[in-house]
DNA sequence: CGCCTATTTGATCTGATTCAAACAATGTGG
DNA sequence: CCACATTGTTTGAATCAGATCAAATAGGCG
């Protein structure tokens, strides 16, 4: 039996909605070496340009990757939480092609490369979970591309809403309609490609509309079929369910 | 000795860029059944929306990911050059999230998923190594999400056209300075996020500033360091060198 | 040649940025 | 517990990058 404190839940929790685990590789997660670690607010845990040798599995918070242009702007580049390891892919690439930073205070466990890849020498399933794992994360990546290219200010606003609050709902991190969603208005811009300014109109915009309601950092959906229109958002690039089944 | 005309050299040449290639591994790759076809300018290879059981090896031309819009409007995800499989991901997602279609004419070769499995199976080495592929295909999505999100037309089609000749160069596909690419200014347009009217606009400015020219599909570079530069474009993403050696 | 598609140009309109300032909330130390 | 600093939100006005609409020109190609 897990204790209930054990770090990996998170991480078990996401795997086992990626795909069936047995128990044996659920033991051997379980089993790996964690370091525990508290992050502050903005504190950035990898920087563009490292050759990280350890991951870091997101235990509790809201983590960013993000890029620095020479103006000093943020593009933030993707959010992250709990379960996810978003720099996972320093397993078989060197060198941070992007920082990541906690947003608010964050709890962490890092897990060093080699714990990782003996883990997964030992389970080709695991592998493939994980390797899963990344291509959903590429997907995600895809929707943002595509929403940033061509959706206006008001609907680009509504498709993050929207995949915020299914993500942390699959984790069960929404309380009914509500979620916990600790970005200032600048740090929404900078997810969203455009000025703080224009954030707060169109959250204005937003809330007049009756869609959602957003203050004291927690996200309410007040209409879900209207922020889903206005989004166009359609969930299946998440892929929350109907994994491929591994042989 | 491989015969010159073996459909597997463009990924054969792809995999070494990646990471040492042992001779059985190479031989169990050139041996994977192939059904080479021609693919016409525009035609679809695979559809949002569709569960494929191959893959696409593309061997040469030149394909795009796309997704449409309610509007009609298309937004260009990704663009892929030979000894590219761009919708590899489809060994683990069971859904297509986008559509994969031909830019100009090419030819490519189907990969059946339960033949690349068997050949993943052998060869955990070879899992890394396209596992490696996928996560550079999501360095570069991140790329075009940072230059999406906050870099203003001109520098966003300088970026395109950096990371484009840069990766057709590492094929070997490129003739002194320039490369084909034989995008219309629409689908240009559809790739960065922009009016085709204006990509023409932005496309003069290039030139007048004697950066690139652009003509009969073919791009030629006539200032790489000014184009880098307006670009901020460091190919540190693209992953062209060190890969971190696998076990 | 004539058709179709792609490029180019001009004029107008608008979504979003920028700059500036006021206001509200949060936190800190004395 | 208040004074003060700091950070985040809101509002207004001016400006601009890029979209849109419309039409002309230029290339391919059967």
């Amino acid at each position: 039996m897990a204790p209930i404190h054990n770090l990996t839940a998170p991480l078990i929790r996401k795997l086992e909605s990626l795909g069936r685990l047995f128990p044996d590789e659920r033991e051997s997660i379980q089993a790996m070496p964690l370091k525990q670690k508290k992050v502050a607010d903005g504190e950035e845990i990898a920087r563009e340009g490292d050759e990280p040798t350890e991951c870091c599995l997101l235990i509790d918070g809201f983590l960013q990757r993000h890029s620095t242009l020479s103006t000093g702007e943020r593009q933030m580049l993707s959010i992250h939480v709990a379960g996810d390891i978003p720099d996972l892919q320093g397993l078989h690439l060197r060198t941070m092609d992007h920082t990541l930073s906690s947003i608010g205070s964050s709890t962490i466990a890092l897990i060093s490369h080699a714990d990782m890849l003996a883990v997964l020498r030992k389970s080709p399933r695991l592998v493939s979970l994980f390797w899963r794992d990344s291509l959903i994360d590429a997907a995600v990546a895809r929707a943002w591309i595509k929403v940033l290219g061509r959706h206006v200010a008001h609907d680009r606003f509504a498709h993050l809403l929207c995949e915020i609050f299914v993500r942390l709902e699959v984790v069960g991190l929404t309380k009914e309609n509500s979620c916990a969603l600790p970005l200032t208005q600048t740090q929404l811009g900078e997810a969203l490609g455009m000025s703080d300014v224009h954030v707060n109109r169109t959250l204005q915009k937003l809330r007049s509309e009756g869609l959602v309601d957003f203050k004291n950092r927690r996200l309410t959906i007040l209409d879900w079929e209207g922020l889903k229109a206005a989004a166009e958002f359609d969930p299946a690039y998440l892929n929350l369910r109907e994994p491929i089944t591994i042989p």
